[in-house]
DNA sequence: ATTGCGTTTCTGGCATACCAAATGCCATAA
DNA sequence: TTATGGCATTTGGTATGCCAGAAACGCAAT
């Protein structure tokens, strides 16, 4: 049995391989559900009050429109997500996370990007590496990133994951598109950036320098450090941003 | 609100602290069909055989004695843990990993670790970094680990989750772990693991050492590299057990 | 024996109803 | 006025029942 996704077909069947695939799924609302209450997780700014999110399953079912169960089996998926936590008989939260946590997940995402780096030395094209340069086109010393914030940090994102997609292993990439959501949850985090975004572009070229030049101890330091070095900032001047 | 765990005493009350604790939550029927479920997984050799293993919740909610409520949302759950894949209308399929992935988890918990290693050099007390050789008290060369692959694998488990836990990252403990289940699915990875256990052993050792000598980079490259060696291991000996 | 086609059965998805615990409101008594 | 006890309300937890799609079955025609 070696590949599932092929239909079975009769023996009869020319094996012409035409690209037959399963027709849509038509996701289900558990799943439409799970999306949407993330995105809205994401987008709200749970720091505004000091006064925890909370999430009502039933007002949830209404706005949505569609029964309690589905929107249960959601929730129960974005607490193992960590997103939110549901106390039996008061209530769901939001879950809001500490400065500490968020460094220590900047952390574990310096661990898996140094690996992706490690990993791109031995396997990535020449030319797939050398795209990535592409994310920072617009920026130069006629227009600096600092001067241009919020494009720079969309671009920064973009690098980031480009980076790891290039390792080919997807469970870096998984593992640090979670880390990401939880991070960028702290849209703060953008403010006042300033002064290290500075710093970032070169740093980014740096790595991406070491990759070309397949200098895997290098490029894994560089990774490593560039992101390290967010976590420093962030421990270092992220106070007034937690309560 | 200084403490939500102690009891709220009226004024009048003596506070003679008799010892109140907050009585059991009552884990819900939807963690504690989680828990039995993921055990269950794991136990289960789930490449005995060649056609995938179905889960159906109908029989599962009457083996459990609960309705098939509570089963599906841990199975929701179970779903986001990469752990079961529900096809609609067709089953709920306990995933199996191809050999790739889980090199690729290999690789990602080496990446990890390397990072635990790094925080530790900086942070740990170095008796407890000391007592990290206990978990192989029992070996020596005397009683050689290859002669004893079962519990040298145990011993071997244990240490590395102790290692994580002493860089006091919830992250990369949570991580970490999530990767071990997976990789643990494989118990024949402990098959015919003999001959590289010989190298295992020496290899914890020198981790230890260069932790106790707060040699962050060479702390961080030993742990990387020894894990990494255990992927490549798997790389080029697991073909056999992946169909 | 093979092929078609309708039916039955199985399976997950969803809606709904009820339960129990935690809270809060409010009448009542000191 | 204030403390208190109880009842109504709120909220997550669970049980059930029905639905629709899809596979399995079976019967009949070729």
């Amino acid at each position: 049995m070696p590949d599932p996704k092929q239909t079975k077909a009769s023996p009869t069947m020319a094996d012409t391989d035409i690209a037959i695939v399963r027709i849509a799924p038509e996701t289900s609302f558990k799943n439409k559900a799970y999306e949407a209450l993330k995105e809205a997780i994401l987008k709200m700014d749970i720091y505004a009050t000091p006064e925890p999110v909370m999430l009502d399953e039933r007002a949830l079912s209404e706005r949505l429109g569609v029964s309690r169960t589905p929107i249960r089996e959601a929730i129960a998926m974005l607490e193992q997500d960590g997103f939110v936590k549901t106390v039996p008989r008061r209530g769901i939260i939001v879950v809001r996370r500490t400065k500490s946590e968020i460094v220590d997940m900047i952390r574990a995402w310096a661990a898996l990007e140094s690996m992706a780096a490690r990993l791109i030395t031995t396997t990535a094209r020449k030319k797939d590496i050398s795209a990535l340069r592409d994310f920072f086109k617009d920026f130069s010393d006629d227009r600096l990133p600092q001067d241009h914030v919020e494009e720079y940090s969309k671009a920064n994102i973009a690098f980031h994951q480009a980076l790891i997609s290039l390792s080919e292993s997807p469970v870096l990439v998984d593992l640090t598109n979670d880390l990401l959501l939880h991070v960028r949850g702290y849209r703060q985090l953008t403010i006042g950036r300033k002064d290290r975004t500075a710093t970032s572009l070169p740093e980014h070229l740096g790595i991406i320098e070491a990759l070309e030049a397949r200098d895997t101890e290098l490029a894994e330091k560089r990774a490593r450090d560039h992101t390290l070095g967010l976590a420093a900032y962030v421990e270092a001047h992220g106070q007034e941003l937690f309560t």
